[in-house]
DNA sequence: ATGCATGAGTC
DNA sequence: ACTCATGCATA
């Protein structure tokens, strides 16, 4: 159903999915929150109807639906009634439209912190080149090791932490920065003081206060930047040329790896997990955010645009917190999650590799192609689709393969790691 | 941390 | 039908 509609032509496969999803239990009803808050300010106009459609509804539904949820639903009230209060304001990214190929994000690497990959050409969109692609698979050897969080008895929830370090992309800064005055981390974090303390604690739903806090930046990518390969040409936008603090202007990809990292840094300190930044977000600005958009945005996984849209908010977030850290915030969030949506299909290797072995030939298949490669492969052809969507996707904002990467960890703990700025290769 | 999935907005 | 932003579910 999400797409056009060609996608359901074979009847057979809609069938299957519906088996497969867990049937809802009498909440069709309730509403999908957060795409109409994200949405608030885009007209939508005739498409709304499918929100109403969802097969899964989520937590902050409509009042009364909430209750049958097993767990945090008081709070889901409080923090329903923020969104609604705050929803409005957000303006939200609809207004891109552009950027269609425009990551700059560019493999510098090089120097560096280690990053084990060398250059592998990202920028590519849909040309891109076989033999360079066809090496990274996804080997992630999640290389967990200790990493413990300090974190406050309150706000024990999920406590995961094996990370790989995905920090791959290492801009290139030398070029596209006029004036990188914003390399310190500390600065980028500090910018706007005098904050109170609401968003951090989800739970208790109290007073938020909004701000427009929009950087207008907008597809400074030049659309043209197809191009597989060469970095830096045109790549960063920034009109403005000095500034400490990146925050109000569209921020480089320096910046935004430098406030990952920070922010990753503080956040473990402060005891908060991604999914409570996640969550406080939302009760701050009315955008709530999963732990995974939490984990890419530190793992820089996201497209720049994104990331330029997700930072003050946690800059904003960060700040909060930082000056709440002493504070005994009841935390809690709301872990409810109503419905399922299909169940994630684990796809074998060997059907993976053919998948693969078909990207690397052609990443685009032509949906007659998908069928048929679907049927050979015994998968629905959604499913082929999808996988070809999000593996073309992820092609875009990979962090490097590298396959090699794992090897250098850091404890964030209590060791900051002192980013160094790498050096502008200029 | 990441794989598969959804859906709005576009082309 | 694709891209992009996002997230549930899972490894």
């Amino acid at each position: 159903m999400s797409d056009g509609g060609g996608a359901e032509s074979r009847c057979a496969s809609a069938s299957t999915w519906q088996s497969a999803w867990e049937p809802p239990m009498g909440r069709s009803g309730s509403v999908k929150c957060e795409v109409p808050l994200i949405r608030a300010t885009s007209p939508a106009p005739g498409v709304m109807a499918t929100a109403a459609s969802n097969h899964y509804s989520i937590l902050t539904s409509s009042a009364s639906i909430v209750h049958s949820e097993p767990g945090g639903m008081q709070q889901a009230t409080a923090y329903r009634d923020a969104q609604s209060l705050l929803q409005s304001d957000y303006p939200l990214q609809s207004n891109s439209h552009t950027l269609s190929h425009a990551h700059q994000w560019i493999t510098a690497l090089s120097h560096g912190e280690g990053t084990p990959w060398s250059s592998s050409p990202i920028g590519a969109e849909q040309d891109i080149k076989p033999a360079v692609q066809g090496a990274r698979e996804e080997m992630h050897n999640s290389s967990s090791s200790l990493q413990h969080q300090s974190r406050p008895p309150h706000l024990v929830h999920q406590a995961h932490g094996n990370h790989h370090d995905a920090r791959a992309w290492r801009t290139t800064t030398a070029a596209h920065i006029p004036s990188m005055a914003t390399t310190n981390g500390q600065s980028l974090i500090y910018s706007q003081p005098g904050f109170g303390v609401n968003g951090l604690i989800p739970g208790s739903g109290q007073g938020m206060h909004h701000h427009n806090l929009r950087d207008s930046h907008e597809d400074h990518h030049s659309p043209h930047l197809n191009e597989h390969g060469h970095p830096a040409s045109q790549h960063q936008h920034r009109p403005q040329s000095h500034h400490d603090h990146s925050d109000e202007d569209t921020p480089t990809s320096d910046d935004l790896e430098q406030f990952a990292k920070q922010f990753k840094q503080r956040r473990i300190k402060l005891g908060f997990t991604q999914a409570d930044v996640g969550l406080a977000l939302g009760t701050l600005y009315g955008n709530v955010f999963s732990q995974t958009t939490i984990c890419r945005f530190e793992a820089l996984q996201l497209s720049f645009k994104n990331m330029c849209k997700l930072k003050p908010l946690l800059n904003k977030w960060l700040e909060e917190a930082d000056s709440t850290s002493g504070s005994p915030t009841s935390l809690d969030k709301i872990a409810a999650q109503g419905r399922k949506r299909k169940k994630r299909t684990s796809i074998e290797v060997s059907v993976k590799g053919a998948l693969e072995s078909h990207f690397l030939k052609c990443p685009k298949p032509a949906a007659s192609e998908i069928i048929s490669l679907a049927d050979s492969l015994h998968l629905e052809k959604e499913v082929v689709r999808v996988w070809f969507c999000n593996r073309r996707q992820k092609e875009k904002r990979m962090t490097p393969p590298g396959g090699a990467l794992p090897g250098s960890e850091d404890v964030y703990g209590d060791t900051p790691p002192h980013h160094g700025v790498q050096t502008p290769v200029q």
